[in-house]
DNA sequence: CTCAAGTACCTTGCGGAACAAGGTAAACGG
DNA sequence: CCGTTTACCTTGTTCCGCAAGGTACTTGAG
């Protein structure tokens, strides 16, 4: 089922997704990334089982790469399944931010002036 | 506990908040409302519960009205707390639209460009 | 009255998502 | 060796939302 409302749940998904498809990154570095556009909101022990579901479902794919000071990296690189898993995503998201800008504005039968 | 990741999953008591807000109602409607605004999501077994933790929480009251054609409606008003509560969300609505947004669309430094 | 349908409310059982907490491992400096 | 930082992963718990089920009031057909 596609229902809107796993899109709200999804929503960490679809985002760790839209960093990998920009570029290839690591559980560490995503948290951060995450911060720096305003989402402050995922630790390490949430981020990773997301990696690991998100590469199970043929969306992304994992290598290691060397680390200069500490242990090697797992990146993560999109797979075509993915970017096209993101671009629906991107719309649903679409969709439901602006039903919830609508009620959140009083709705367009409403009025922000009654 | 304030984390702003309780907005993604309290994004529909905020919308029940909000409708509330703009006029009293009851859950039979809301679910209607809600399919208005975009949000087709919800079934009545999602709305009541909500309800309830919404008065728990002093957001809200409830009070009965009769009605022409059925049993008495539960219709739902919005409570000082409340009103300030859904000022709040609305405001972190508005930053982790806009974050899940810049992601979208490439982030603020990374460019649609790349 | 009985049966069916529409309105309206509430609860229970289930699965999924995210958090908090804990554990493992590699490199650097004292 | 030990402590800190970087980096990854798992487990236990809580909460959310859905699906399904149950109750109650009113109207319409037979």
């Amino acid at each position: 089922m596609e229902h809107s409302s796993q899109l709200l749940k999804g929503v960490l998904d679809m985002c760790l997704l839209a960093l990998i498809a920009e570029d290839p990154s690591y559980g560490y570095e995503m948290a951060s990334k995450l911060e720096q556009r305003g989402l402050e909101l995922v630790s390490e022990g949430t981020i990773y089982p997301l990696l690991s579901r998100l590469q199970k479902k043929g969306y992304i794919e994992g290598y290691f790469v060397e680390s200069a000071g500490g242990p090697p990296r797992k990146y993560y690189r999109i797979l075509p399944d993915g970017s096209d898993r993101l671009s629906r995503w991107a719309h649903e998201w679409q969709t439901v931010s602006n039903g919830v800008g609508a009620i959140l504005n009083g709705g367009p039968n409403g009025g922000s002036r009654g």
